[in-house]
DNA sequence: ATAAAAATAGTAATTGTTCCTAATTTATGA
DNA sequence: TCATAAATTAGGAACAATTACTATTTTTAT
């Protein structure tokens, strides 16, 4: 199960370092197929997967029913615009607190949480009706 | 498309309230199928759907790539038990202020976040190895 | 160079969910 | 009470995202 080195999976992976937007795993494909046109979209999930399970990128799952990608793994959190469905890094606070507030007369451990804020993003604010939902 | 009354939607609208775990499409299925036996699984999604439209119920997506559903439509927040994938209420304090914290320097408008707290349950604490996924 | 292990392409299969259509139910009101 | 129109249903087909399968190709260590 010893890791192998692939182009492919190094391909993956610059591409998404690439991008400050947060991919699928078809925007993966569509994109990295470009300079490697006999990528396979399986290899692309797999590679995903295997590179969030390393921790060298994190899956997110916003709640559109599709995983986004980040190769940024810092811990941070995400808005979901709910006109254009862009997903963009916020800048904020550290909010772990609220993990204190939800133990407090809870009987399990609780280990982490996961949070996205949503609503309307800066140049959708600005942009006229059109919804340009970008890709 | 004034809402016509259905016995079958209010069948699974009872169903939901009476318990107080947050069943799937799946589960809300094979239990109102019980006592409703030629109930199909499109009208199960359709009234679920229909229901969270009203507000009467609430659409849980918590990350496991299925959609759960909540007759409780109070403000309130979900554990999530990594070892039985039991989705279980939180009683806690307000934490609103988290919206204000990541609006702090965001040029876009935050409407509202959701949050989902995840660890062990106080029940898989206690119990020994066995994982007794239960649904 | 060789051979074992891992990864790939391409495709089939699975899962959760939505869509479609003819038949049935529900609400209305003559 | 009966007829009618609108909404809903069952059942199955369709769909989208993802995973699994398999023969072939790459990678890496000898």
């Amino acid at each position: 199960m010893a890791l192998k080195h692939s182009r492919q999976r190094d391909m993956i992976k610059a591409f998404l370092m690439g991008r400050k937007d947060h991919p699928t795993a078809d925007v993966v494909y569509m994109n990295v197929r470009k300079e490697f046109p006999n990528l396979s979209l399986g290899t692309v999930y797999r590679n995903l997967t295997l590179l969030t399970e390393t921790g060298e990128i994190s899956r997110l799952r916003v709640g559109d029913g599709v995983d986004h990608f980040d190769a940024d793994t810092s811990p941070h959190y995400h808005f979901v615009c709910t006109e254009c469905d862009r997903v963009i890094d916020l800048e904020m606070d550290n909010i772990d607190t609220i993990q204190d507030i939800a133990g407090a007369g809870f009987d399990g451990r609780i280990a982490g949480h996961v949070t996205y804020f949503y609503g309307t993003c800066g140049s959708c604010m600005k942009a006229p009706q059109p919804g340009q939902k970008s890709e």
